[in-house]
DNA sequence: TGAAAAGTAAACTGCTCAGTGTATGATTGA
DNA sequence: TCAATCATACACTGAGCAGTTTACTTTTCA
């Protein structure tokens, strides 16, 4: 072979990249096949013959970008490491995966896929959310360690999440607003933090 | 006349009527006129002679699900009422709009709309954005009279806002979730207000 | 009551699109 | 080198769409 893969395989990932780039542009609907493969530089036929329609090529894509931003560890709880600093890194790790540009995408397309149908997107809705887990986990093995307050772990997890996201990822995924800086992402951690300690720390 | 409404108006009615339906299933690209004539139980030509364009047509459903979301009056601050029972007040009537189903509509036809194409619905939803103004007013009176510590005013809004819309507002809008009962409602507002006096409380 | 205004059905234009069929040329790996 | 695999160009089908035209009927209101 002349080159580093196969021409297929090479093709391949022409479409995909192409199909992210367009339906991140215009969404399912306005997308077209002929414009896809014309950005791939790929004749038509080619396209169906690696994916059998739109719906497939589109579920791809979503298993690709799902794939790229599938990449964080956990961040455990450590009894014996200050609750501020181990709650301000687990808020910034969740916020780096939110400002993540495959993440971003993936959300925006899922989500304009989720308005108009339903089922489309309603799996990986559901893995988007499971993805989450992270806050749950943390704050209820604090609780155990009684150096939380007892109570509603679910509700916590979830103020928690609200205060990051309000300011760091619904209003870019929905209105197109510019992402937070490093520096008002740590604004944004510290405040959510000093608020939530202010009430919850024992 | 035969009824309550000229017939022509009737017609108008019905098309808007079907409109919004269609839009809202739909998205903008995804709606044909022909199906919201049909569901208007019009002919095709009726429409086109009430309405110019598909175009003319979603922008006037956008002014109608926004007036129609338009009757919220603002809740003043008074120095001599409890403030946890003011700010649960001004939490309920926030939810009370985000769970108006004109308003989640118009939320999201325009977020759709902004997704694919961020010119038209920006103007809708700066406004959207403007009509959420009633938290920072709240707090900033509270402030100057000395019952909430001073500090950024912005953020607090921001964060008391967050709390509500990241359970009673985003999922319902993005993916679809139940709204929440009013049981449900007033423990979110009673949770986020327990949290934000702890806080910032003198 | 009668003319103007509004509604109707249906065909039609010109366009875009998803997906297929075919005949031909390039790439690959044994 | 050679046969199998893959890519390409291009024409084509069948469908849906926005918007228009026409010939006709119903509603309105003075």
């Amino acid at each position: 072979m002349t080159s580093t893969q196969r021409l297929t395989d090479r093709k391949r990932e022409a479409i995909i990249q192409a199909a992210i780039a367009e339906f991140r542009a215009n969404g399912f609907v306005a997308t077209s096949v002929d414009k896809v493969a014309a950005r791939a530089e790929v004749s038509k036929r080619t396209l169906y013959n690696h994916f059998p329609s739109k719906d497939e090529l589109f579920a791809e894509i979503l298993r690709v970008l799902w794939r790229s931003s599938s990449s964080q560890e956990e961040v455990p709880y450590r009894t014996n490491a200050p609750m501020r600093a181990q709650l301000l890194e687990l808020l910034m790790q969740k916020m780096a995966l939110l400002a993540d540009d495959s993440f971003l995408d993936l959300a925006r397309v899922a989500i304009a896929a989720f308005i108009h149908s339903p089922e489309r997107a309603q799996d990986m809705i559901n893995r988007l959310g499971q993805k989450e887990g992270g806050l749950y986990g943390w704050i209820r093995a604090a609780q155990k360690d009684g150096r939380l307050k007892p109570g509603d772990t679910s509700l916590a997890a979830q103020q928690l999440e609200s205060l990051v996201k309000g300011a760091a990822f619904w209003p870019q995924v929905t209105m197109g607003q510019p992402k937070l800086s490093t520096r008002e992402q740590r604004k944004l951690a510290s405040a959510a933090v000093d608020l939530f300690l202010s009430h919850y720390a024992v």
